[in-house]
DNA sequence: AATAATATTTAAGCGCGCTTAAATTTAAAT
DNA sequence: ATTTAAATTTAAGCGCGCTTAAATATTATT
């Protein structure tokens, strides 16, 4: 099994669970552009290999083995992002990408340079928690999409999903990045389109991308 | 056919060409570690897509698009060489291991602001010279290797041969990095083993390392 | 020129990660 | 409960990059 598709399924399951309880075959297959017959060869290896164990419609698990290499995988991809961001001067929408290749291709002690490098930084240009050598995950504030916030409510960004470098383009654009507020002017209720107001500018949002803004309301 | 095996084959020839006329499949094949019916193989896709041109016992050759491919590689692997050796702070001896696995698995645009941030050098911390964004090589002045010296020369080291980490962490641990000054005290003549003098120690090299230093008489 | 040594190529085969198509299982709808 | 829909698995097969072993071509030696 080469370490890059191993890693690849291992860092895909892991972010799976960070978002939420359950993990299938086709979710895998989609973040990774592969068919669901290649993910079902794959888990078998990664069950017999004892990485996960999954059974067919309840999802995957992480075994212990399987969840302290996907936590290394992250914690490499995490810091070469924000190493991108931040010394490299590469545009936030671009580093996921750039990152998705890095991390199969540096050694423990490049990774630890950078994040030294960087100051130990806990969480990366996109909000995600980057996991310490020792395996640890810094802590993140409670946050919510921002789909559910309501008329009135403002909010500040915490974190962003970063499956969809359209997505992060829009966002980059929009100026909806972490750390910035917004307020939710009105709510639309037929499709639950979102008004909101950012930087002094009014923007409207559908739900499929207010979705993917996570948020902590601010009184 | 993949970008990591295609790219390994054309830096591998490229730099072979580099020092010598000719390069034979055995000795790509040494270099990639792995069998010469593989490289055999591999020459014949790569002559069908028009990368190189290959006779056998006259060596292989690379054609316009193999070069200029290789260039692009070579140029990779060297920017990153001089990004983690003078940015990240890697030991001299353990970058180019570390850019043999990067230089497949970073984008042009990373590549060309790793190579502005550096300030466009010209070449890498062994002394091989960075192919520009457009393909063109900076001048090295002529050298020739140490191995050659006689008794009483004095010299400036240009270039190393970096093939193998033992070598350099040898090398690295004796100064004999580039831009250092030495003088030959002796040159036995049984074996060709040298007695120099560098940085004001002496040091006895034998002539499988003097032939990976390259030097600059100094008069 | 004949022979030995060496380099190269050909042949056969293997494991990997993927594909599509068909079969099967589970869940949802009626 | 039965039918329908959806997710998953199994089956068969493919291309790639490699291996070892055998065959062949080139070069060096005598
Ligand atoms: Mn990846
Ligand atoms: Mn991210
Ligand atoms: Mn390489
Ligand atoms: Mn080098």
């Amino acid at each position: 099994m080469s370490n890059i598709s191993k890693e690849d399924y291992l860092r895909v399951i892991y972010k799976g669970l960070e978002d939420s309880e359950i993990v299938s075959p086709s979710m895998v297959a989609e973040h990774l552009n592969i068919s669901n017959a290649a993910v079902t060869d794959m888990l078998r290896k990664l069950t017999k290999e004892k990485y996960v164990s999954y059974e067919p419609y309840r999802g995957i698990q992480l075994l212990q083995k399987g969840r302290s290499e996907a936590i290394k995988i992250v914690r490499r991809h995490r810091i070469w992002e924000t190493f991108l961001f931040k010394v490299v001067g590469l545009p936030w929408y671009q580093i996921d990408e750039e990152a998705e290749n890095l991390e199969h291709s540096s050694s423990d002690e490049l990774i630890d340079r950078l994040e030294m490098i960087l100051g130990y930084p806990d969480f990366d240009p996109h909000g995600h928690p980057i996991p310490k050598r020792n395996g640890k995950i810094p802590k993140q504030n409670k946050s919510f999409p921002l789909a559910k916030l309501n008329a009135g409510e403002t909010a500040c960004i915490q974190k962003v999903n970063d499956y969809n470098k359209e997505l992060l383009k829009y966002l980059y654009e929009s100026k909806l990045m972490i750390g910035n507020r917004l307020k939710v002017i009105e709510k639309r209720k037929f499709d639950d389109t979102l008004v909101i107001q950012i930087d002094k500018k009014q923007l409207i949002i559908s739900e499929k991308i207010s979705k993917n803004i996570f948020v902590e309301k601010i009184k």
